[in-house]
DNA sequence: CCCTTCTGCGTATGACGTACGCTGTTATGC
DNA sequence: GCATAACAGCGTACGTCATACGCAGAAGGG
């Protein structure tokens, strides 16, 4: 009915469609004095400095020497603006597996670059996330994820599940470290000194009667060697990893 | 040098030591017309019926038809009363394991009790948390999923991280779904055209020559099954309890 | 009976996202 | 060359929010 090529469902904000090349400037009009990459890139500057609470419109708009008003001729809201930060944010996806190694290595290598990212740029954490992932470099990860499971076993719908469980796994872990960052930065205590500092408090507050298994952890001082926090990164993940591992094998066999 | 018993690091805000029972009422004084956990109920009604944007402090205190600054005269902040919402709201954890289940069945159960509060109380997952639980209830649930690897051979820590990897699993997983149930709702379609409407998004938007195998995962119509939401986190969650199992039998073995 | 200490809350402040509409700029159709 | 439509920049205004501050009245202690 329509001339349109385009028919189908849900319609992309006008950003995100320019994010993926299409859409043209059009023909009228005064030249655009900003563009939407030099606000996002503006707003994540503010973001890697001050973290996410301090992109405000305004504060963008103040980086770029602009007035607040004038970036709504470029996004059509602030949720937009935080999409388009995710997807810069995290930047290029790593790029394919390399062909000699296995699944098991090139996820360990995909689920470090994404540890590494949002070691280096909490703030992604802190981005209310509202949907499935639809920005060009966003799907670039996904995609390296999935070259990753190639030559497996699995079915395209179980790749898709490894790839949601690993990376809620990097975000949770990274979710987990940075919050004992930020309180401790609150607290004003050594960072060292903050699980440590936790365990006594829970220590002072629970009944070893009601508690005996709690107890028993934080009597064994769990909470008191500040070990590197990569080595719980790494246990979690090989845990998940010997997890698929074994549904891998039972495929095969 | 102080005569005080209590002498170590964090100062817990005045609200939660009153929720562990701490804390008498002054001698002095009128008498308070309002509780704290009167306070936490309204603030979790409003969440409940309209979500955890609706819980201001305002729309709080004409729930319990008080001025909105005399909540601040049993809460210290917002952020301690998210706090304090999150412990009721998460409600008394689902008790010790059952002694003839062993280690697996046991932390089945404890995932699913999170999964199904979760699930009830989606806002849950929006409150923004601000360090590792301190409250009450929120203990409770640590006891009790500690206890289910009461029998293993995992050390305290192990079990600690094995905790923190399934409860962080659960709470991925429910975002997920949770995001899909609000996009849906946002976007007037219905819930099961969800994610098919996005697989055919993406399929528009990505050149199958730059994305092979996301385009191989779309053509296999991996969103367009509309299966169980509940045979996703089975998946999950088994993929990850294998893997622990896998831990327990090489350190047994 | 006064004084201390508490409760309830009205007022005010500053920050925020953004709807609306005006002004000036640009390229096209005549 | 000129009118005109489409667009850029942005000043103003509005509604919402958390919360600092201070005052009035209540309750118990000396």
């Amino acid at each position: 009915m329509a001339a349109k090529t385009d028919d189908s469902g849900p319609v992309l904000p006008p950003a995100i469609e320019s994010a993926w090349g299409l859409r043209e400037r059009p023909p009228k009009g005064p030249r655009p004095g900003m563009s939407v990459p030099a606000i996002v890139d503006a707003a994540v500057r503010v973001a890697d400095a001050d973290g996410l609470a301090a992109v405000s419109m305004s504060r963008v708009a103040k980086e770029l020497g602009a007035a607040t008003m004038a970036l709504y001729r470029y996004v059509g809201s602030k949720d937009e603006l935080l999409m388009l930060m995710v997807d810069t944010g995290y930047g290029p996806s790593p790029g394919p597996p390399d062909p000699q190694d296995d699944w098991r290595a090139g996820l360990t290598r995909w689920a470090w670059a994404e540890h590494e990212v949002l070691r280096r740029r909490s703030w992604l954490l802190h981005v209310p996330i509202s949907g499935p992932p639809i920005t060009p470099q966003q799907l670039g990860w996904m995609e390296d994820g999935l070259r990753c499971l190639d030559g497996t076993t699995l079915g395209e719908s179980e790749k898709m599940s490894v790839l949601l469980l690993i990376t809620g796994y990097v975000r949770n872990e990274a979710s987990l470290t940075s919050q004992v960052a930020e309180g401790s930065r609150a607290a004003g205590i050594e960072p060292a000194e903050m699980m440590p500092a936790y365990g006594r408090l829970v220590a002072r507050l629970i009944d070893p009667a009601r508690f005996p298994a709690l107890h028993r952890v934080l009597s064994a001082g769990v909470l008191n060697q500040d070990d590197d926090p990569d080595d719980e990164f790494v246990f979690g993940l090989d845990r998940i990893l010997d997890g698929v591992e074994a549904l891998i094998q039972r495929r095969a066999g």
